[in-house]
DNA sequence: CATGCTAAGCGTACACTGTAAACATCGATT
DNA sequence: AATCGATGTTTACAGTGTACGCTTAGCATG
């Protein structure tokens, strides 16, 4: 089936344009999610999106920039579940890590893709840095706040980047199936973030 | 030029078959590094080699294979950077973050292809499996140590890897580009040990 | 020594990939 | 109505992993 039809005229206006790039984005990520990275083509795509080959080259110059989209799509959507935890009352920073890890827990093709260090730079693609800054900063917001608040002693930025470190390197060991057993990630996870915030804690 | 000249003959005993095994790896390992993961194809190692296309192909079933037996040299090789720290006479735990940090950061092609999650799963590689716990048991001994000193308390296990994924998250943060400045890694990585130290202190 | 057997390496071939380039086709603009 | 630019298609090419069958060399056996 070949998503909600489109009409094949041509000459779209700049919105239909962007409609189109996000739908094809949206199939794609779809389907590398449902194939692996290994069975996701560009030829699959245009035959899921129902196109000829070529036609998501008039979106995206290559196969590498359509992942940075699906990569950028995947930080924006983080950066949401993170948001929706600021909309909550309960604002304790284990909260924002049960977030995160949900996060990769749900979407793990994503967030294997998110992180995969054989996808060329970031810098090469605004979008995806914005994106990726945005979910960054919906994590260490938490951080700065505890500075403040003087639960945590240190440079706020610096302390972002250790929790954020920290937590995905739990992360990509289980994705990688490094960890014993998947029912200890609890575990690790609130060992790691309790021994980090007193290890980083105001003496008072 | 193709490496330590080889003859052509056949029927090797099963040392020369393994030896060739490794010669194989040991330039495929470096063709890997210098072409990166793109660059690196079978052909290429093959010409590399100094033998036809297929040739490999009698050494190692699949491409995967050879990438796994890649990353089981690795392993094996980090294995070795840790070991050579335990032969030191000072054995704090910042003298083996250290020998880990400054592995990756002396072979970051062979880390990355170590770890890269779009690879298939260790399990099929019983070498991979091993040499993987060999390194990171290298790690761990040292949390053995100091809780069995009364430095740090709580499981040894859990602990060891609490110590491993929070080194690795800064690792492979660094690789992808999502650090801000590399010069600030090496406080990135004291505060993180440094806190994790502190906040899994034995209370005494 | 002659003979077959087996393992090593070679060459060819196939299905598939990303994508360059030429062409067709339609909507909007002049 | 004529033109033009953007969209989509078709075709084609170089490069990939690897299946398959052939050749050859050294061994154990008659």
């Amino acid at each position: 089936m070949t998503e909600t039809e489109v009409r094949k005229t041509r000459a779209r206006s700049p919105e239909d344009r962007e409609a189109e790039r996000e739908r094809l984005c949206r199939v794609a990520a779809r389907l590398f999610v449902a194939e692996g990275e290994a069975g996701f083509s560009m030829r699959a795509l245009a035959a899921q999106a129902g196109c000829s080959p070529m036609a998501p080259y008039r979106y995206f110059e290559t196969k590498d920039d359509l992942l940075a989209a699906i990569r950028a799509r995947g930080f924006r959507r983080l950066a949401e579940a993170l948001e929706s935890v600021a909309a909550g009352d309960r604002r304790r920073a284990r909260d924002i890590g049960e977030a995160y890890v949900r996060f990769a827990d749900e979407n793990p093709a994503e967030y294997r893709l998110m992180f995969d260090l054989s996808q060329p730079d970031d810098a090469r693609y605004p979008d995806l840095v914005e994106a990726s800054q945005q979910a960054r900063l919906g994590m260490s917001r938490y951080v700065h706040e505890m500075v403040e608040a003087g639960v945590l002693a240190g440079d706020p930025e610096l302390l972002g980047y250790v929790f954020w470190a920290a937590i995905h390197g739990l992360i990509v060991l289980r994705l990688a199936g490094r960890l014993p057993r998947d029912h200890d990630f609890e575990t690790l996870r609130r060992t790691t973030l309790g021994a980090l915030m007193r290890g980083l804690r105001a003496p008072d």
